[in-house]
DNA sequence: TTCGCGAATCTAATCGTATAGATTTGCTCT
DNA sequence: AGAGCAAATCTATACGATTAGATTCGCGAA
């Protein structure tokens, strides 16, 4: 059975609220009042009719025009550095349900790790009249003034950045640092190294400072450190790297799974055993580290709770809002040696 | 040193035109001459002044009124099954990429498989008015009423079905399931299963199609079939499901390289070494597959390409846009044997 | 019968931008 | 000098939805 025609509507350029109230033989006010619930009630009977008329015209109000005129297009952004990373995947995922369940939908853009682009971005979303915008910043103080001069709010998201005065959620990265290191050291590692990835403008990552202090604490000397991109491409070139450095250290904390998976590769290709010759633990939680081999060992971010606090902190009716710190929580598999793989 | 003062601006509540043109005293239509290039053209001197007035006030047009006058967003909507799915994920940051090339922003949106939720997704950014929607459907014949009453142009990404007369961006799935079949049947292999995603409303999907042919023209039984969904875990309970059957193919056919990374993980865990005991060749052609062990050997997807033709098709001037399918491309790598690991 | 009152409805202004058409300006050419 | 003309600018309307304020209607009370 071949499909009759490419279009079954005459064409008609979308109905108004006009076209609806003229059919329905009552003013656009009356419309409006019905679509909206409006301020004032309008009697069965009419509504009746306007219904019929929507029904039959296949409206549908224009979202333009009702931005303009309320000021309000019912509409998120957020910014992230690289949705193809498998943890601002699953985070944007996250805002967007949390968005969607208050009825705003979501915008999701992507920076490619440039500022320039993550500013263009910003703009753009200034200029959209967005009710408000998630920035997952490359650098730790972003340029928010396009947003403030609309009145936009902002939320910093999965933030790195310590000592901002902007509204934020995030995670403890140096407790996460911590925690790895000792967690490590309690499995009897005494040289323990990391790899980090690359952030812009040399903002110090509380992973980092986590990992040494951990170290410290434990009298022991900071390990190697490697600092490569957040990828698995860069995950691979550290575990190259380290296969040809002089001295091994005995276990290492990366900074995320993504960079994780690539590590692992390259142990795998010199054929070093983790975690018997290299322990390894990483940083997010995601899927991913979940079906790697071995399974890694890692450092979960709460992504839902988070999204959920930062969709509240937009759009909480609550006056001027405060930062929030999530606490992360260790995930004991194989890459450490708590868990033996099969 | 601590910010002394959340926001430096006195609050201007966003400047419109008609501030600009009254600053740098002209009339509304010299500052939108100048603001686009527009219809007319404006003295230098005016043009200056505008520019002047327009970096004084920070003034930026306003999307919605644009929107509303001209008919346009300059957006750009695209439905996907889940963000979470790297292959949509690379599928829609290629999207954004192209659809930016071309000065147009795109909002991401998640149907999570449900197709109530496709459909809420699609009559949103109908109401928004986009500018054309690209629609990663979970079913062969998605309904796009909402769009055509709206004049809204579609394409159909990604696309399964084969008998849509609607514009479409896809692969050859058929060609691919041939490609990995008879790759399989090159290394020597006969009895070669199927691990299929599951698809809603019992659509027969081109690479079940293809790789019932190739085994069909190869004289050759089909192998055992699994439809599990389009998950890690879906590939890993795939996985388990294959120890425990009686009779075990030599080799298998996975779906999505989301699948067979489960599916090597189940495989894994009992011991099961592949290619040896068991060769494998997936579908997508996704980062995850370079980096799995062993590597994946996939049938690639050219996904840059893809969104390119879909931009294209979408707002390229062409008349009435024909469907496109792009070839796949076979990538051997160690999990069919073609590569020894390491 | 007439007044008052609330409910229902309508009229019209508004949001910020784009642009067609009217108007002004400054020149050149005879 | 005056006509003619092009460039620059301005005026005013439309886009579609919302909603305050004006208007209409019907009905009960005096």
């Amino acid at each position: 059975m071949v499909a009759m025609s490419q279009r079954s509507a005459p064409a008609k350029p979308s109905a108004t609220l006009k076209d609806v109230a003229k059919l329905a033989g009552v003013s656009t006010a009356v419309v409006s009042y019905v679509v909206n619930g409006g301020p004032k009630n309008v009697s069965p009977l009419s509504e009746a009719k306007v219904r019929e008329a929507i029904r039959m015209l296949g409206y549908r109000p224009n979202a333009a025009a009702r931005a303009l005129r309320s000021g309000s297009a019912e509409m998120l952004g957020i910014v992230v550095p690289d949705i193809t990373n498998p943890f601002f995947a699953s985070l944007a995922h996250a805002v967007e349900e949390a968005a969607a369940a208050r009825g705003y939908a979501l915008t999701i853009a992507n920076s490619g790790h440039s500022l320039a682009v993550e500013r263009r971005l910003v703009e753009n979303l200034a200029s959209r009249r967005v009710d408000g915008v998630f920035l997952c910043s490359i650098v730790a103080e972003p340029d928010l003034r396009d947003l403030e001069s609309a009145e936009i709010p902002a939320v910093l998201l999965s933030y790195t950045g310590e000592e901002s005065d902007h509204c934020s959620v995030g995670v403890g990265l140096e407790d996460g640092g911590r925690l790895a290191v000792e967690h490590l050291i309690g499995h009897g590692h005494g040289d323990i190294g990391l790899i980090m990835g690359s952030l812009v403008g040399g903002v110090l990552d509380g992973r980092e400072t986590g990992w040494r202090a951990a170290l410290e604490d434990a009298g022991l000397r900071p390990g190697p450190i490697m600092r490569i991109p957040f990828t698995r491409e860069g995950g691979y070139q550290a575990g190259e790297w380290f296969l040809n450095a002089t001295s091994r250290p005995s276990a290492v904390f990366v900074s995320s799974d993504l960079q994780a998976v690539g590590f692992l590769r390259a142990l795998h290709d010199s054929g070093v055993q983790v975690p018997s010759d290299l322990a390894v633990v990483s940083f997010d939680g995601s899927k991913e580290a979940e079906y790697s081999i071995p399974r890694l060992t890692t450092v979960a971010q709460p992504v839902e709770e988070m999204a959920l606090a930062a969709v509240e902190a937009l759009l909480g009716n609550g006056g001027p809002q405060h930062s929030r710190t999530f606490p992360v929580t260790l995930i004991r598999r194989a890459s450490c040696g708590c868990v033996s793989e099969r």
